[in-house]
DNA sequence: GTAAGTAATTACCATTTAGTAACCAGTTAC
DNA sequence: GTAACTGGTTACTAAATGGTAATTACTTAC
């Protein structure tokens, strides 16, 4: 084969996505780089409908993969919180990146599992 | 509550992580951005472990949310392509930001589910 | 002595998701 | 007439994932 491109067949791409996205492991990054350290409880309550189990699985996952750093006051009751590895601020810039796209197309009328209002349109049409 | 900070509660992150990111997803994204148009069987050829299905599913999924565009060429055999809409290349500059932490991190030595050097020199001193 | 507060962990079950393999259509090449 | 090519779909099965609720630990407040 000649042209592999510049594709992922052997770039790193995939297993730093497998790292920072999937269900919540987005939005946890995101919640902690627009306000640090974040207390587990605070991070609940940023996200209503995450469980304890998977909350404290993304986190372990995290911090294993070196993106997160737990700092755990043993006092009682124990505070712990969370906050992002300077390697884990790398991430900064894609984080904006999104959030800038989820404000423009939420500014654009972007419907969840409809796209854009000329895609409705053109559907109508059909 | 006061603050409700610059964090997700009521932002419209989570419906767009929830079409862009996810198995596969974007890394077929980050594929159709960096070359396009791209048919069915060139994006399997790039992605080698995922199957017809999933492929299938992610593409309508993306088509749906008017992110991906299908053209479709009634030929025989058919000939179909998939590109980013208009709407789509608005996630060229995330997906290039991504792109650099992953060759950064690579380049660092970050091993996934180990973390960085010193996160593994960190942990054998334990 | 019992509840509250904090950050989990565990077991169990339900749901979701993904993989596999077979099949389809229509024409060309053998 | 049979296989190959392309881009799928479908049905069935297997695996991963997520939710719920109970439990832990330790101290303070009632």
């Amino acid at each position: 084969m000649a042209t592999v491109g510049s594709s992922c067949l052997g770039c790193p791409m995939d297993p730093v996505l497998k790292a920072v996205t999937g269900r919540w492991t987005t939005t946890i990054l995101w919640n902690l780089s627009t306000e640090s350290p974040l207390r587990f409880g605070e991070l609940m309550g940023l996200m209503p409908a995450i469980s304890a189990k998977v909350l404290t699985d993304r986190l372990r996952m995290l911090e294993q993969n070196g993106i997160v750093l737990r700092t755990q006051k043993s006092t009682i009751p124990p505070e712990v919180s969370y906050e992002l590895t300077t390697h884990g601020q790398d991430l900064h810039q894609a984080l904006r990146s999104l959030h800038e796209v989820a404000l423009k197309w939420n500014a654009e009328g972007w419907v969840p599992g409809q796209g854009f209002p000329e895609d409705q349109v053109a559907r109508a049409a059909e």
